[in-house]
Order: C-alpha cells, then structure tokens, then sequence
DNA sequence: TACAATTAGTTAGCTGGCTAAATAAATACG
DNA sequence: CGTATTTATTTAGCCAGCTAACTAATTGTA
C-alpha cells in the first residue's frame, strides 16, 4: 500500500495523484531509456522527428510546449550523440531544419518498445475501458489547462 | 482542440497523456508558486514538513521519493530563504532534523490555496465521479511503478 | 533606401532531478 | 578494544526545464 499523501489538503488532490503517477512513470521511462543511452525527456524530441523529419528548432520547441533555449540545449547534446543534424534552412538564414541520421531513426523500435513495456506496467490490472477514460480524462487536463 | 501526438506508438499510449497532463499542471503551479517565491517541487518538501515537522533529511528525501543529494540541496535553498533550518539530531551526529521556521508555516495557507485553483482549473468540467476515478486510477498507476 | 521592429536561436545562470564518489558517524564484530 | 561495515549527508557533475539578456537575420515602414 502506498500511502496518498496524509490529511493535507495538497495531498488529497488529483493534481497530486497526478504529479506523484507521473513522477513514478518518468522515473521508469527514464530507467529505460538510460539502457539506450538517452535521458528522460530526449525521447519526446525524437518522437517529434520520427512524426517529421526535418522539423525548424522553434517548431519543435512548440510542439514540445518547451521554451527554445531547452530545445537549443538537448538538440546541441542529440547532435553531439549523432542522433540528428542541424541545417540552416535556405529560405531563412537565422533557422535551421533538425534531420535525423539513421542512427536517430535506428533508436524509433527500441524505444517504442520499452516505452510500451512501462505502458503494460503502469496500467496493469486496468481494463480497456478504464485505461482509454483515464486517457480521455488527462487529455481533457491537458486542454483545460493549456488555456490560459 | 490539442494535438494529442500524431499517429506514433507513444503518442497514443496513457502514459504519454500522463506526461503531457502533469507537464501542464506543474507548469500552472509553478507559476503560481512563483508569486509566493518558491519554485515547482519545494511545495512538496514544504507540505511533508506542514505534515509532520522535524522529520529527519533521509525521512523526507523517502517520503518525496527523491534522491538524498537532491533534497540536500533544496534544503539549503529553503534555508536559505528562511522557510526551515536544520537542527542536529542529538540521539544521532550524523543526522539532523528539519523544522519549519514560522515563515514556512505561514506559506501553508497561500500555497495550499494556489494548488487548489490549479486544481479547479486543470478538472473543470468534470464531475465529482469522473475526478474521483481520475485519482483512483492514477494511484493505482503508482503503485504499479514503484513496486518495480 | 535606410532604419526600426520583429523573429529565430543562443548563452548565461537559476532550479529540480539524477548518479557516483567523498565524508563522517554509528554499529558490528573479531 | 580496535577495525570493518553500514548508514546519513554532502559534494561534484550531468541533464531537463525555466527566464533574461544577447546576437543575427528578416521584415516593415517612413
């Protein structure tokens, strides 16, 4: 049994179930993906690369919802890696694509899987139905507060 | 409307809306706990303290299931800013325990009050039952990844 | 055309998180 | 009693995330 958090009123909040499930699923995400040599995190801006190829760093920093200087960072290291190449883009001098090598595509199958090995994990014992509502219910999180 | 990731393996899964939802919640708090001068993760040291003061640094670092060196740190931020201070253990040299000072106490109102407009924020729209299954299953979430 | 304003990225520096290695005290044990 | 082991915490250094401030290129405009 794990204990949810006491009499406070913080721990007694979803937001709370929410920060510590998540904590618990990065931590096995990131244990993962260290046996590939990368960090928690870095394989969000692959997943973006793997949907498209070719992205601009301020597209990826958007469609991550990360600041640009985060971006600029991990794709400095990504690229140290040899994972993806950055080319100033012809149409505009200050922009550059973000390209994957064939090593950054090599990395798509192992670590789809291993993130599919901690999904299996993480929601164990759920049913279809429960699992595809609680999905439905963090997206509706998401929305509600990406507004504002 | 909101992306939910395209058509790859790991941006259908439960997990990656996991990640995206509580990405989106610790944003929203930490820009809340800015107002009062904390930043995202210090409120949980705070509210194990407002829980039960004087717990020992390997105490709270299991509690938070963190790191020891990571709460070490923390430590000495909030003590630095005057929220706690670490006092030696006299049954134990090599431990200390760590009290809130009044100011620390006093931020548990306002930050109990900011994570609760978060909360109403991030769940409007959904019923009593919806948030309560919410919660259940992301406990269940945890405890599925912490066994392992 | 020349200059101002906007836009794209980077750098510096802060924080929470981690691991590995060092320090120091308590405990176990021969 | 003295040494070895375990335990508590810190230090160093890495990474993801942030904001603020800087550079450089594009665009808008007088």
């Amino acid at each position: 049994m794990i204990q949810t958090g006491g009499t406070g009123r913080i721990g007694e909040t979803a937001g709370f179930a929410l920060a510590k499930a998540c904590k618990a699923h990065r931590g096995s995400v990131g244990a993962a993906l260290a046996e590939v040599g990368l960090h928690a995190g870095q394989e969000m801006v692959l997943r973006e690369l793997w949907e498209e190829d070719g992205l601009k760093g301020g597209e990826l920093a958007a469609r991550l919802a990360v600041e640009p200087p985060t971006v600029s960072r991990m794709l400095g290291r990504l690229e140290a890696c040899g994972l993806l190449e950055r080319r100033r883009d012809p149409e505009d001098a200050r922009s550059f694509r973000v390209c994957l090598t064939a090593k950054g595509r090599d990395l798509r199958r192992p670590v789809e899987d291993l993130w599919q090995r901690v999904e299996e994990r993480a929601f164990e014992g759920m049913s279809e139905e429960e699992k595809h509502g609680l999905k439905g219910l963090l997206v509706r999180v998401r929305e509600n507060l990406s507004a504002g």
